[in-house]
DNA sequence: TTGACGTATGCCTATACGGGAATACGATGC
DNA sequence: GCATCGTATTCCCGTATAGGCATACGTCAA
């Protein structure tokens, strides 16, 4: 069995960086598909690609206008993966709290990469 | 260019489901891999490989005892995650405050399975 | 109509995957 | 030492990808 579909869910969708590179363009406000292709140095084919993948689990909605087509941002489609992270706040934030644990997480992040 | 390496980063490792369930057994605290293969009805040799992939991200981390392995949350590593989502919470929450947008979504994401 | 523009799609390849089965490895108890 | 338990690793497979390139499609201007 090969891994799942970019399309199954929003976990696989934005696993991709430039897919969450072009999700991070898009805060800011509906965009065309050639601006993205400027704003991000990637060929058009592959924005196109990717934006479909995008908007097959709902991160993205497009709309017409001309000859060009304009998406935009759904937040909250992002909410699966916000609930499922909520899960671990707690945990977290407990070792947060002890600063020096956190210090040495950062330290054993940096030697190990 | 397949996929990137399920390695590579946390988005990419925490992609796959049966991962993200390891995670969630591990939420209440350290866990034997035995333990896991029962409560996840999983292969032994499936828990194991995927908990190679979620320590190589440093996500768990292993510890010795006796013949086995007790395997606990790093939930630090969950940060890049936290990081990245953050900057939608404001869009998001413009949003939610709009409650029949968010009950549209709801019906449009039940129609579209 | 014709051409140009903006975008989407199809074909191709190398690549990494997840799962199953078998097996190797390390630690324990006798 | 030896059998056994708990885990990790290896080999195999079918499969879905991301990217490059070429091209089809829809819309607009002249």
């Amino acid at each position: 069995m090969p891994r799942s579909s970019t399309t199954s869910d929003v976990f696989n969708a934005i696993a991709e960086e430039r897919r969450r590179d072009i999700l991070d363009a898009l805060v800011s406000g509906e965009k065309a598909v050639g601006t993205l292709v400027d704003d991000l140095s990637m060929s058009q084919p592959q924005v196109s690609k990717h934006l479909r993948v995008l908007s097959e689990v709902g991160l993205v909605r497009c709309r017409a206008d001309g000859r060009r087509r304009l998406y935009r941002l759904e937040p909250a489609r992002l909410r699966p993966l916000n609930d499922w992270l909520a899960k671990y706040e707690q945990a977290w934030n407990a070792r947060l709290d002890r600063v020096e644990d956190y210090l040495k997480e950062l330290q054993e992040q940096g030697a190990q990469q």
